[in-house]
DNA sequence: TAAAAAAGTGTTATCGTACACACAAACTGT
DNA sequence: ACAGTTTGTGTGTACGATAACACTTTTTTA
C-alpha cells in the first residue's frame, strides 16, 4: 500500500527543493545540469504524475469556451447536441467554466460567418467547439482560431484539411456501406434502389456525398442491382418525390442519406406498396416509423455522444492538460424496432 | 463572467468567519440561531456549492478498490473487460487509489466464493466490483459487503435483487428481441429456427433463459415459425450438434445466445446448407466469420464498456462523492460485417 | 579587479475546504 | 462572587502544485 508520490518526495529523494522540481517539471530553466539530471532520474524512478486536483486548484482563472452549432429550431437533429453539451455543462460545474452556446440557420452559410466572427472577438476566448457545416466559411474560421491560438473543436461535419485541433465523428462513407449491407440482406438480387437525398437547402452536400459513395461502393461488387439517385430539398419533397417513385416504381428499397426519413413513409403511403427503407437519426418522428415497421433500419450518429465528446474533450484539454487525439471516430449504430429504446435514455 | 462562489464570499457576505460557515454546511453544530439563519439565507440566495476539487485534496486517504471478474484464460470474451479495467486505471493515475484485479474460474462457483471471501477480509476495502455470474454465491458476498459497509458494484451478469449499490449491464430480455428481429428480416415464414446454448459450464443460465425468453416473446406473434432450442456445454459440441442438426433440418437460422458463435459455421461447413446467423460478441473469432459472410449479426454486449464505467463509477462515487445511478443500462449494439471495424477501436 | 548581470536555488503565499485549536462570552454551581 | 463549564466564534494549518520573490553563487563585462 504506498502513498502517491508528491513533488515534496521527489525534492526529497532528488536532495533539491520543491522550487527545482517544479521547474524540471515545467521546463521552465534556470536549472543546473547536475540537479537537471538528478531530478529527472528520480521524475522516472518513482513515475510521479502530479496532481490534477491540486493544480486546477491553484490554477483559478475562469476558462472561456463557446460553442457554435445549427438551430435546433430549424432542424431537430441538433437538439440531442444541445442536450449533450448541457450535461457536460452539468458535469463540470465544479470548475470555474463559461461555455455559451450559440446558434447559426444551417442554410444560411453567412450567418455562420457573421456568428463565428463575432465570437472570435470575444476577448479570452479559450476555445471553441463547433459544427463545420459549410467548407469555406469554416476553414476561414478556423485560421483565425489558429492565428490566435485559441483551441479548436469540430464534430458531426469533418473538414477535408488538418487545421483543426480535435475532431469527433463518424466515418461517413463506412456508414453508407453499413447501410448498404442492411439493405442487401433485406432484398433479392435484380431489385431495384432509391438513394434519396433530402436536404434544407444543399449544405450537406459532401456529407450525403460520402455516404453515398459508401453505398455505391458496396453495391459496386454485385452487378445484378438498379440504383438511382434523387437530391432535392425540402420544399421540394412534396412535389418532386411522387413523380419520382412513379417513374422509376417498382423501387425495392429505400436509402435516405438524411434525418429526414420520416417523409418518405408517408409520401409512400398513398402508393400501397412496401418497399424496404433505411435512414439516419432517431428523431421523434423516425423512431415511430421505426417502431411501425414503415422502415426498417436507422443509423444513429450518436450526435449526444459526438456533442459531449467534443465539448469533455476541450474542457479537460485546458484543466488537466490531457492530450486528446485529432481525430475521434464513434461507432456506426444499427438501429432497429427492438433495441431503439436502448438508445434513447 | 462570474467567478464560483467560494466559501469566503459566503462569510463575507454574511459577516461571519469561514469557520461558522463550514459548521453550517457540516452541521457540525455550536452556531447560534442568529448565526445559523443568516448563513443558511445567504447559501441559498448565492447557489454555494462546495468546490469538490479542493475537497478531495484535503482528504488524503489511498482508497483500495478490488476488482473480481472470470478469467480471460478460460474465457476470451473477459479480456476485453479486463483492458476496460486497466484503462480507467490509468485515466486515475494521477489519484490515490488501489486497484487490484483478481479472477476466478467462471466453471466454478466454490472458486468465486473462495476469492470472495478472501478479499472482504482484506483491511481498509473500500469498494468491490464483481461479475456475479454465480446468483447464490454473490448475494452471499454482497450481504457481508453491505455489513462492511464496502461499497458494491456489478456488471455484465445482473441480480434479481436490490443489494448492489451499482449495476452495469445490458438488458438481455430485449437483447433476445433484437436477435429475433434480425432474424425475422431475413427469413421467410413458416421456416425453422435454432436456440442454441453453448455454455463453459452451464453458469450464464440465467444469461441464456433471458435471451431466449426475449426471443420467444418476439416469434410469439408470429405463429408459423418452427423453434427448437438446443442447450449443451463447450465440451459437448463436438458430439451432440451434428445430431441436432441432423434432426431438425433444415434449419433456417440460428440464434446463439453466447459468444461461443463460431462453433456453429464450422460445424454446419461439411453440411452444405446456409443459414442465418445471428450470436453475441466480437471475439477475434466471431468477427473473422462476421467478414466472411459466415453469419450475419453480431450482438456486441460491449464487455470493455461495461467494467470501466462500472469501475469509473465507484471511483468517482469515492473521491467525489459522486452520486450513481443504481442501475445503468447500456445500448444493445446491432454488428454487420461494415460497421464491426467502428467497434473494435 | 570591481561592478553588473545572469544563473541557480530555496522559501513562501496562494488556491478552497476542512478541522483542530484558541479564546471569549455567557452560563452553571457552590 | 468566583471557579468551572458550555456555547459560540475566529484563526491557523494542512492538502499538492505553482510561481513570485529573495537570496546566493557564478559568469560576464567595463
Amino acid at each position: 500500500m504506498k502513498k502517491k508520490q508528491t513533488i515534496k518526495d521527489i525534492a526529497h529523494a532528488a536532495g533539491v527543493s520543491i522550487g527545482t522540481v517544479d521547474r524540471v517539471l515545467h521546463k521552465r530553466g534556470k536549472v543546473s545540469k547536475k540537479s537537471m539530471e538528478i531530478v529527472t532520474k528520480v521524475l522516472n524512478e518513482l513515475d510521479y504524475k502530479p496532481n490534477p486536483i491540486a493544480r486546477t486548484l491553484k490554477n483559478n482563472t475562469i476558462y472561456s469556451i463557446k460553442v457554435l452549432l445549427p438551430d435546433p429550431k430549424k432542424d431537430h437533429y441538433w437538439k440531442r447536441c444541445m442536450e449533450g453539451i448541457n450535461e457536460i455543462i452539468v458535469e463540470f460545474g465544479a470548475f470555474d467554466f463559461e461555455i455559451e452556446i450559440y446558434c447559426y440557420d444551417p442554410s444560411k452559410p453567412k450567418s455562420f460567418s457573421k456568428i463565428g466572427e463575432q465570437l472570435i472577438q470575444t476577448e479570452n476566448l479559450d476555445a471553441l467547439l463547433f459544427v463545420p457545416l459549410f467548407e469555406k466559411e469554416s476553414n476561414t474560421l478556423l485560421k483565425k482560431l489558429n492565428t490566435r491560438q485559441i483551441l479548436s473543436g469540430t464534430f458531426n461535419s469533418s473538414l477535408s484539411n488538418n487545421l483543426v485541433d480535435q475532431h469527433t465523428g463518424q466515418d461517413l462513407y463506412s456508414s453508407g456501406r453499413v447501410a448498404a449491407k442492411l439493405i442487401y440482406d433485406l432484398i433479392k438480387p435484380h431489385s431495384r434502389i432509391a438513394i434519396i437525398h433530402i436536404d434544407e437547402a444543399f449544405n450537406n452536400a459532401i456529407h450525403m456525398k460520402q455516404k453515398e459513395q459508401g453505398f455505391s461502393s458496396f453495391f459496386k461488387e454485385y452487378s445484378s442491382f438498379e440504383i438511382k439517385t434523387l437530391t432535392l430539398n425540402s420544399n421540394e419533397f412534396q412535389s418532386k418525390f411522387p413523380d419520382f417513385v412513379e417513374q422509376f416504381n417498382p423501387i425495392d428499397a429505400f436509402f435516405i442519406t438524411t434525418s429526414k426519413v420520416y417523409e418518405v413513409p408517408e409520401a409512400l403511403k398513398s402508393q400501397g406498396t412496401k418497399s424496404k427503407m433505411v435512414g439516419y437519426d432517431l428523431l421523434l418522428r423516425n423512431v415511430e416509423c421505426l417502431k411501425k415497421g414503415e422502415m426498417d433500419f436507422l443509423i444513429h450518429q450518436n450526435p449526444k455522444i459526438q456533442a459531449s465528446l467534443g465539448l469533455k474533450g476541450l474542457i479537460e484539454k485546458l484543466i488537466f492538460e490531457k492530450e486528446i487525439p485529432k481525430k475521434r471516430l464513434l461507432p456506426i449504430d444499427i438501429v432497429n424496432s427492438e433495441n431503439v429504446e436502448s438508445y434513447l435514455i
